[in-house]
DNA sequence: CAATGGAAAACC
DNA sequence: GTTTTCCATTGC
């Protein structure tokens, strides 16, 4: 017997099915998904098998060294897939697969993750001539009382005695398999009555059979996940299983509990929070079949149900659902492959659809389901604009007076306050301190990304540069500088004007320990604080019934960024955060402090208006030729050779120029972090409707740099970003 | 002429 | 990705 095996190193060079002899004494644990041991040049490495062959060859092959699993890793599915993931992305096979599996199901010598065995105690023989001291005693009472007794416990009580009657076999002790994370029983009974809108949607999803996807455009507020779990509670019934997708940072055991309360324990849940072996235990429960529901973060679209009914992804705008190392899959797409696979229904929930998504559903690719009332017909917060031009010169600390008046009026009435410091794009463009103009590049309507290095503007997309004027073209001040204001000084700010106010900060330095997150949140939920403080971290998903303010610092930072979703970020972001204010039975107002009061993202987000966002927006990329009109593919030359790395790009860019004849070829150009770690890294865009050269174009393009250990090539397509 | 180090090659 | 091999440079 002769097998495929496919080595868990991901290069491009041995991405590639290996052939091994299998010993007599291993054959009948052979199967197609296991990993194997098998010595691979001077190592030995771990690997799935992908191919059995019976027949016997002449060439000498090297011998497998173990079986490492019984049950399939890898099945039928997760098979077919990890090739079109490679197909599509252009990543290594190996890489597909990896991507799939939590840490303890990885093909690695290394990382092992494996179950947990717990160690109960029981009695055994109770011989009463045998002297028992007090905690002896104590510990078989103990014992005795109950049905089953965890030897950590008994150990509380005296380590030594316990030890001491397994020694005298007067108790003894078994070990048990135990899931890391213990299901608490819930009773999972708790329905919601539905709104008429949300029927609507419901029936609409299910009255068709078969595969579909499904794009739920609902307004914040309007219940989105109670038609989700509607529509699961369907398909659970059907005996099939579902995959709920949310942002990580929604994956709070408020959201989850939600979910326990509907549905009873059997859910897994899988996020980046839980350590390996919580991980690894929430996937068994998938595996073993005894969870019908996966909620997770990007990675759980992989979750290995046989039999599923329905995908569900929330938020699903949320750019974090597109892995950004190898492989850079999106999560939306492989939930349309295995809706394909499955014939099940993929529902894509947002308030503030991805552009592409919402252009879909216009087109009818997807179905588009609407919510667009609040439920109870709440009305939604009422946004004012502050334009800061004129407020920045009454303004103190970042604050206009308006903002100090509305946060007073509102601690005073003992509501709570959220307040969002949009830091995105921080500090890498410049901007007039005085106007807010900020200097763009006169060929791509993008702004300019300030290089320290060289003291320059630049471009990122067509290479024009320019060198850092400190006088404004705009108001003509000498006012041009590195805009910026972190949470810190906020806060102090804070802490000065509303000397009473409890401030709780919540930013990429209070979350970075486990359960610190959790602990803010639950924090300003109890009322501990009255203002909460945070980065886009606060937008999304959370759920404060006394929150009756939200107010956005600087709106305007995300605007600035050098990309062309910086708009649709922009206009997202504030429209979240807005929905956090008053969604329970307070009126919410919402203040944004901004310095482009006429810009649409603004606008349209003061008026709650998506679909007219997408119209303005719409127009621009298609005047720009950006997707949804264009897709783009976004190559990178990355060397530690300043010089060859650009030599090589300017080569790359002229073969694909020639070769691509249906796109536009821009660049290549430095990439906005062109050094990292001492690699210089060049950017070539491709923007195409149709091109059928290329993935032909491109693959050859990595054939040729494979075997190039000064030049490496990366290629993103459909990026998050330029 | 050995020691050192970095690049190249092979990996079933 | 890792180990070994190979070859050139450097040092004595």
């Amino acid at each position: 017997m002769i097998v495929g095996v496919l080595v868990e190193l991901s290069n491009k060079n041995i991405d590639k099915v290996f052939d091994y002899r299998v010993p007599k004494e291993l054959e009948e644990k052979i199967k197609i998904g296991i990993r194997v041991k098998v010595p691979f040049g001077h190592m030995e490495l771990v690997g799935f098998i992908l191919e059995i062959k019976n027949e016997e060859e002449d060439r000498e092959l090297k011998e497998i060294l173990s079986v490492l699993d019984e049950e399939v890793i890898l099945n039928k599915e997760l098979l077919a897939l990890g090739k079109w993931m490679q197909k599509e992305t252009l990543c290594t096979l190996i890489s597909a697969y990896q991507a799939m599996l939590p840490k303890g199901y990885k093909a690695s010598r290394k990382n092992h993750v494996n179950k947990k065995f717990n160690t109960y105690i029981q009695l055994h023989v109770v011989d009463p001539n045998i002297k028992l001291n007090a905690s002896q005693q104590k510990i078989i009472e103990f014992v005795q009382n109950k049905k089953e007794v965890l030897k950590s416990e008994l150990n509380k009580i005296s380590k030594s005695s316990v030890d001491t009657l397994l020694k005298k076999r007067v108790l003894s002790s078994y070990e048990k398999e135990v899931y890391r994370i213990e299901d608490k029983e819930e009773d999972g009974s708790k329905k919601y009555e539905l709104t008429n809108d949300q029927k609507k949607v419901v029936s609409s999803v299910l009255q068709e059979e078969g595969f579909s996807t499904y794009l739920l455009h609902g307004v914040t507020g309007s219940g989105k996940t109670e038609v989700y779990m509607e529509l699961i509670a369907h398909y659970l019934k059907q005996g099939k299983q579902a995959i709920v997708l949310v942002p990580e940072i929604s994956l709070t055991p408020q959201m989850v509990n939600r979910f326990k309360r509907r549905f009873g324990s059997h859910i897994a849940v899988l996020h980046s929070a839980l350590s390996d072996g919580e991980k690894y235990d929430e996937y068994r429960k998938i595996v073993r079949g005894e969870v019908s529901i996966a909620i997770g973060a990007r990675s759980a679209i992989f979750a290995p149900f046989l039999n599923l009914g329905i995908i569900i992804i929330d938020e699903e705008h949320t750019s974090s659902y597109k892995q950004e190392n190898n492989p850079k899959y999106h999560a939306i797409d492989v939930a349309n492959k295995r809706g394909e696979y499955h014939n099940c229904k993929v529902v894509l929930g947002s308030a503030t659809p991805r552009l592409e998504d919402y252009a879909r559903a216009k087109k009818n690719v997807y179905h588009l389901l609407e919510l667009p009332k609040r439920i109870n017909n709440k009305a939604l917060p009422k946004v004012e604009i502050v334009d800061m031009n004129e407020a920045i010169r009454k303004s103190k600390k970042g604050f206009s007076l308006e903002l100090i008046d509305a946060i007073s009026s509102t601690l005073a009435k003992g509501e709570q306050v959220l307040l969002l410091l949009n830091r995105r794009g921080y500090s890498s463009f410049i901007s007039c301190a005085s106007c807010g103009y900020v200097e763009k590049c006169p060929n791509c309507d993008i702004s300019l990304t300030y290089h320290k290095t060289s003291n320059t503007l630049r471009c990122h997309y067509c290479g024009y540069g320019t060198k850092v004027n400190k006088v404004c073209p705009h108001c003509k001040e000498e006012a041009m500088q590195q805009l910026g204001t972190g949470t810190e000084k906020i806060e102090e700010a804070l802490h000065e004007f509303f000397e009473d106010a409890k401030v709780i900060r919540m930013d990429f330095d209070t979350t970075s320990k486990k359960g610190a997150h959790e602990k803010i949140i639950n924090a300003f939920k109890n009322k501990e604080y009255n203002i909460l403080l945070g980065t886009q971290m606060i937008a999304k998903g959370l759920d404060f019934e006394d929150v009756t303010l939200v107010g956005v610092i600087n709106a305007d930072t995300s605007l600035n960024i050098p990309d062309f979703r910086s708009s649709e970020m922009t206009f997202q972001l504030l429209d979240q955060v807005a929905g956090r204010s008053g969604r329970a039975s307070k009126k919410g107002r919402v203040i944004i402090q901004t310095f482009n009061k006429d810009h649409y993202a603004i606008m349209y987000a003061k008026e709650h208006d998506y679909i007219g966002f997408f119209k303005t927006e719409m127009m621009i990329r298609r005047q720009l030729s950006y997707p949804p009109y264009y897709y783009i593919t976004y190559v990178k030359i990355i060397s530690k050779d300043y010089t060859l790395a650009s030599q090589e790009a300017t080569k790359i860019g002229n073969i694909l120029k020639q070769q691509l004849k249906s796109s536009i070829v821009l660049g290549p150009s430095v990439c906005n972090v062109f050094r990292v770690n001492n690699t210089y890294r060049f950017g070539i865009i491709i923007k195409y409707k149709k091109e059928e050269q290329l993935y032909k174009t491109l693959e050859d393009l990595l054939e040729h740099y494979k075997s190039n250990a000064k030049v490496k090539i990366d290629i993103d397509f459909n990026p998050n970003s330029l």
